[in-house]
DNA sequence: GCCAACGTTGGC
DNA sequence: GCCAACGTTGGC
């Protein structure tokens, strides 16, 4: 087993919150409809890596906690259904476009550490979530992990 | 809710 | 295989 690598996961909490994950404990992170944001759960997670869970899409988005990979990469079961948002008639099970990984609830921060936030700190100046800004998932470093979660452990201000 | 950035598609 | 047009993401 390689090294632990560290990621980070976006979603809109009206879509997928960490308190549905809370509640949940593990899921499927289905809806992944980006190439490159697909090739990094298929090609590059292992189980067991580390991943921010981030809150996109609203005026202030935020890492609200973390989870782990807890599967290997597998084809996105929505992609064959004709009754989602996420189906897609050019996939076919023998030769699936799109994979996903399961993840799992690891932990909710006391204190989210906010987009603005991180902006400020010259440490996270080159996160690939500030220069991929449009894939909903970036590998992050692991200077990058550990100083987030300084920041959320850091007390409230 | 606006719109810039940029990934994706499709015509040629 | 270029690139214009289109569609979507997501910060603001």
């Amino acid at each position: 087993m390689s090294d632990r690598q560290y990621w980070l996961m976006k979603s809109e909490p009206d879509d997928y919150s960490i308190d549905d994950l809370e509640k949940d404990g593990e899921t499927a992170w289905t809806g992944v409809r980006n190439y490159g944001a697909r090739n990094f759960m298929r090609d590059d997670m292992n189980e067991g890596d580390g991943v921010l869970f981030y809150h996109s899409n609203i005026s202030k988005p935020v890492i609200v906690g973390t989870m782990e990979v807890s599967s290997e990469a597998y084809p996105d079961p929505l992609q064959f259904d004709p009754n989602s948002k996420y189906f897609d008639e050019k996939s076919s099970e023998s030769e699936p476009r799109w994979q996903l990984v399961d993840v799992k609830f690891v932990q909710k921060f006391d204190n989210p550490v906010t987009r603005e936030a991180m902006k400020e700190e010259a440490a996270l100046d080159e996160m690939e979530l500030f220069r991929l800004g449009r894939y909903s998932i970036t590998p992050v470093r692991e200077s990058e992990w550990k100083k987030i979660h300084e920041m959320a452990e850091a007390e409230a201000k």
